[in-house]
DNA sequence: TCACTCTATTGACGGTCGTTCAATAGCGCC
DNA sequence: GGCGCTATTGAACGACCGTCAATAGAGTGA
C-alpha cells in the first residue's frame, strides 16, 4: 500500500484532472459503473474532494458528459465554404473520423446520454443539435433543406439514422468502405427530405 | 401505519403481479430509480421476496424489460397479406398506435435498453429485429429491399430514424398529422434504399 | 374441526456506495 | 520562518443491494 501524501493543486488543475480522468474511465465503463469510489482511487484523492468540486455524483456525471461532448464539438470543426453537399460531406467525414478514433468513449457518451436523466440528455441534445446546425441551419438552409417544421423533425430523425449507421458500421462494416458509408449518409439526406410531407 | 398481513399467492400470480407493477412503475421512473425497496413497498411485500423470485436486481430489470418488449410485440400483430408497401404501412401504423397509447412506458423501455448493460440491450435488440423482420425479412425481401449486407445496415439505421421520428413527433407533431408521419416513414425506406451503395 | 406439511414470505444482518462536515495540512505571503 | 488561507481528508450517516435462517399461510387428510 503506497499511500501518496496529499498533493495540493490549484482548483483549475484539479478540476481538469478529474474531468479528463472521468472521460478516460468512461471509455471502458458505463456511467453508473463510474463510481465516486473508483474515480477517487484512480485519481489518488479522497471521495470528499470530488464533492468539494462537483457537489454530487449527478453533477459530476453531467460535467464529464459535457466535457466529452465539448471534445466532440471541438474536434469536428465545421467547413466554412464550398458547395452545400460538399460541406455536408466534410462535416460527416469529420464526425465519422471522430467516432472511429474515439469508439469506446463515443459509445459510452451516447449510452450515458440515452440512459441518463433530463440533464444528461439535454447536454447531449445540445451537442447533437450543434452538429446538426453546422451542417444545415447555417449552410444548407434554403438550398438543400427548406426550414420548415416538418423538415426539422426529418433532419433530426435523419441524424439519428446517421448515428446508428456509423455505430453499426464500426462494429461490422457490412462490406461497406468508409467512403460508401459517408456517400450513403450524404445522399440520404436529400432523399428523405424529398419524401417529407409539404411544410 | 397499516401493515397489511402477509398474503400468500401462487408463484405464477406473484411473478405476474411483480412484473406488471414493474412495467407500470417504469412508465414514470428511469430504470435505476426503480429500486427494490420502492417496488417491494408498492407491492406490499418484503425485499426478500423479490430476490426469491428474480435472484438479483439486474435479473429483475431484465424480466421487466422483456415483459414490456413482449407486450409491444404482442400488441403490434403483423399483417399477413397485401401489397408489400401496404403491409409496411399497416405494420408502422400499429407501431405508431402502440407508441402513442403507451408513451411513457415506451420511452422508459427505450431508455432502459439504451442505457443498460449488454443483456438489456440484447433484449431490446431482439424486439426491434423482430419488428423489423416482420416488415422486411419476410415481406419485402426481394421486392422492395434486396437482402444484401449493406441493405441490412441501412434498414437497421432506417428503423432508428423511424423510432426517433415517432418519439419526436409525439412530443411535438411539427404540424404533421399521423398520416403524414406514417407516409413519410413508408416512403423513406425505398428512398434510402435507393441511395445505398451497391451490395 | 384439527393437526400437519409444504413452501411462500418475512425480517434482520452485512456490505457497498453516495453524501456531509468538522478537522487537517500544504503552499504562498509577509 | 511563522502565519493564514483553503485545498484536502477521513470518519460518520443513510440508502440500497443481497443473503439466509426463521415464520406463517393454505391446502390435505383424518
Amino acid at each position: 500500500m503506497t499511500t501518496t501524501p496529499r498533493t495540493r493543486l490549484s482548483p483549475e488543475q484539479r478540476r481538469e484532472q478529474l474531468l479528463d480522468l472521468g472521460v478516460r474511465l468512461l471509455a471502458h465503463r458505463s456511467l453508473d459503473e463510474l463510481s465516486i469510489d473508483l474515480l477517487a482511487e484512480e485519481a489518488g484523492i479522497s471521495r470528499g474532494l470530488l464533492y468539494h468540486y462537483f457537489g454530487s455524483k449527478q453533477a459530476f456525471h453531467e460535467a464529464v458528459v459535457r466535457h466529452a461532448a465539448d471534445d466532440l464539438i471541438a474536434q469536428t470543426t465545421p467547413p466554412t465554404d464550398g458547395e452545400p453537399l460538399v460541406r455536408l460531406m466534410t462535416s460527416l467525414t469529420a464526425y465519422v473520423d471522430y467516432v472511429v478514433a474515439n469508439h469506446e468513449g463515443y459509445v459510452s457518451l451516447v449510452r450515458a446520454a440515452a440512459g441518463g436523466n433530463e440533464s444528461l440528455r439535454a447536454i447531449y441534445e445540445d451537442a447533437r443539435s450543434s452538429l446538426n446546425s453546422r451542417a444545415f441551419r447555417e449552410d444548407l438552409r434554403g438550398e438543400v433543406v427548406a426550414d420548415t417544421p416538418a423538415n426539422r423533425l426529418v433532419v433530426r430523425a435523419w441524424s439519428a439514422m446517421a448515428e446508428d449507421a456509423v455505430l453499426t458500421w464500426i462494429d461490422d462494416p457490412h462490406g461497406m468502405t468508409q467512403e460508401d458509408l459517408i456517400g450513403f449518409l450524404v445522399a440520404s439526406l436529400p432523399a428523405v427530405i424529398a419524401v417529407t410531407p409539404e411544410g
